[in-house]
DNA sequence: CTGCCTTCTGACAACGGTGTCAGGGAGCAA
DNA sequence: TTGCTCCCTGACACCGTTGTCAGAAGGCAG
């Protein structure tokens, strides 16, 4: 048997219309509880609609609505399924269904092609305004989109190229927060795994790392600093890599949650999680159950994504105050695995 | 600084109509790439539309086009930032990609209100399809979509009340998998920890369970079926009751990532995860790190999404054969938390 | 009864595009 | 030159809805 019905045409206003024996606009007055229609006339048309099943086509009336509003708002992501990004996700959706809007939720995987092409597809939809987790070197092209006041936010990473509301965690501190435990705990041989030097966020990671370092008369050990580590697989190589030199690091910091997924799996593959100090950026599902547990800078992506809607739907109800900097806190969550001290023991405190 | 800078009005057709001076209609021609446009023409046109920055509305393209079709899906799944229906996202996204398609992605909650109202949203956007990952006793008002040729597919779960294609994993096989694999390790006391009975997957699996156990000749000890755990809390909350009881279960069957998550964290809690055996229903991304590592069966959520939207795309098409049900293989990864033998060694094979 | 106000109601244009169709010009054979 | 194509092109109606506006009907004070 046939899963579809035949499918009839779908019915409009005007055949509720007919069916009701009303005038379209009263059918509109009913779909819209506007005011001024008789509680009879109402009711008739309420059963009309029932006996079609008669749903409004929301995009035809957004054509000659007031300012055009389609209710709907584009998410330009890494990837949904990456626990962090998915997190912003979930933040986004809720706020945006108190809203009456839909989310378009896409992944750019870090591709500035893909980027632009989802941005000119959400365009072409006429979303209502545009979340981007940014990637590549200028967000220039995005002009166009604001010249025609679609409200953007930037999420995770500063715009380059543009002024805008941005939502982010400081990068730089924390990762200074990482890299200052570790030497606490006695550490001066640290790595550093950071992922594609492209995005802002990770060069600001980086950045953290060596001004901790710095700031404690340390400097980072040649070949110690390993950027564009883009996927688990190759965090584990490089980690291994690092390890099996003559002057290994004691400690690393994995900064993003792929890579810390791919820095523990090599630590564990060679038996040195518990005497390599690891911090990762970002927190994971399991974090607590390993052995020992993972130490994480966490942010708060529920938070990020929260924020940057509400600042998006501030935007698009028309608020046009000064590009705002959304700084969002993060925390650090000692596990047991940023706390394994160095090997010698000239540990501090 | 304003973030906005003055909010133009959107460029149409009309406007670059004008300012290329030719006519409406050739602009469309020349956007929708169709012959019969000489290249001078052609390329005045291009002219015009990068100066104002153009974007062709498709929703009010849509709208007379032949069809009407959106270009858009919609995609209700559990909660985005479930990592099983964030990889289904994920799938779905990479198809409709390829289409040239949009997804609204939502998150139902397991709560019925919610999912009608997405499915009324979606229905209101005239999205082509809808993928759905149906909760409740009875979709039958999905009829009313089904009436207009809205095509469906259902993931996950199968529908009630409704002829319609479906993508799932062999619910009652896989949970059969699983006890079998803890009975074939000598377990007779076997506790199964299972989602929200109003969900079929949940009572299937609790099904596939017990009747393992029938075919072994072992019943389900008093109170060792626990239904509706829907939380990482209640799952380690229940799992302890039953760990504290005068005849404990040697061993659990987790039946869900969220409840497999509660239940483990129990089992660490209690410093009972090397001495209970655990099996759990879907992937999580640590799991293979823990100590033990997690046994789990696996399902594959990036082939259901993939499945489900190729499904939908043919239906979308035109397809209008018999209702297909789709069975994405899983499998058993063994990592250790499944292989503990029961104690007192009434080992099998 | 008249005049005025209020409440309901529907005709009509408009939103930003696409399908249809007819007309104008160029090219070519007879 | 005429007649017939073929290629370009734009006028126009229309998609499904909402904003505007004018008119009809009813209520009430004078």
């Amino acid at each position: 048997m046939s899963p579809q019905t035949t499918a009839r045409r779908r019915p409009t206003m005007r055949d509720v219309a007919a069916l009701a024996g009303v005038g379209l606009k009263t059918v509109s007055r009913v779909v819209n509880d506007e005011p001024n229609v008789s509680g009879d006339t109402r009711e008739r048309v309420e059963r009309a609609i029932d006996a079609l099943g008669f749903a409004p086509n929301h995009g035809a009336g957004s054509l000659r609505r007031e300012g055009g509003r389609t209710q709907t708002i584009g998410l330009i992501l890494d990837a949904v399924d990456n626990p962090f990004s998915a997190a912003i996700n979930r933040a986004v959706e809720t706020v945006a269904t108190a809203r009456q809007t839909a989310v378009f939720a896409a992944s750019s995987d870090d591709d500035t092609e893909r980027e632009r092409a989802l941005v000119a597809a959400f365009n072409r939809r006429r979303v209502d305004g545009l979340i981007v987790t940014a990637y590549g070197p200028d967000q220039g092209y995005l002009q166009n989109e604001r010249d025609h006041g679609v409200p953007l936010v930037f999420i995770d990473r500063p715009p380059i190229g543009l002024l805008a509301d941005v939502v982010l965690t400081d990068n730089v501190a924390w990762a200074g927060v990482a890299t200052r435990h570790l030497i606490d705990h006695g550490h001066s041989r640290i790595a550093f795994l950071g992922d594609d030097l492209a995005i802002p966020t990770a060069r600001d990671r980086r950045l953290g790392h060596e001004r901790a370092l710095a700031a404690a008369g340390l400097e980072v050990p040649d070949g110690f600093s390993v950027g564009n580590v883009t996927s688990a697989e190759l965090a584990a190589a490089e980690l291994e890599r690092l390890l099996d030199r003559p002057d290994p690091p004691t400690a690393v910091v994995t900064a993003q949650n792929v890579i810390t997924i791919g820095g523990v799996r090599a630590l564990h593959g060679r038996g040195r999680q518990s005497d390599v100090a690891l911090i990762g950026f970002d927190d994971l599902p399991l974090a607590d159950l390993l052995t020992p547990g993972i130490t994480v800078i966490a942010q708060d992506p529920a938070e990020i994504g929260r924020a940057s809607a509400e600042r998006l739907f501030a935007r698009i109800e028309g608020d046009d105050g000064p590009a705002e900097t959304i700084i969002v806190p993060a925390r650090l969550i000692t596990r047991g695995s940023g706390e394994i001290p160095a090997p010698g023991g000239a540990q501090s405190r």
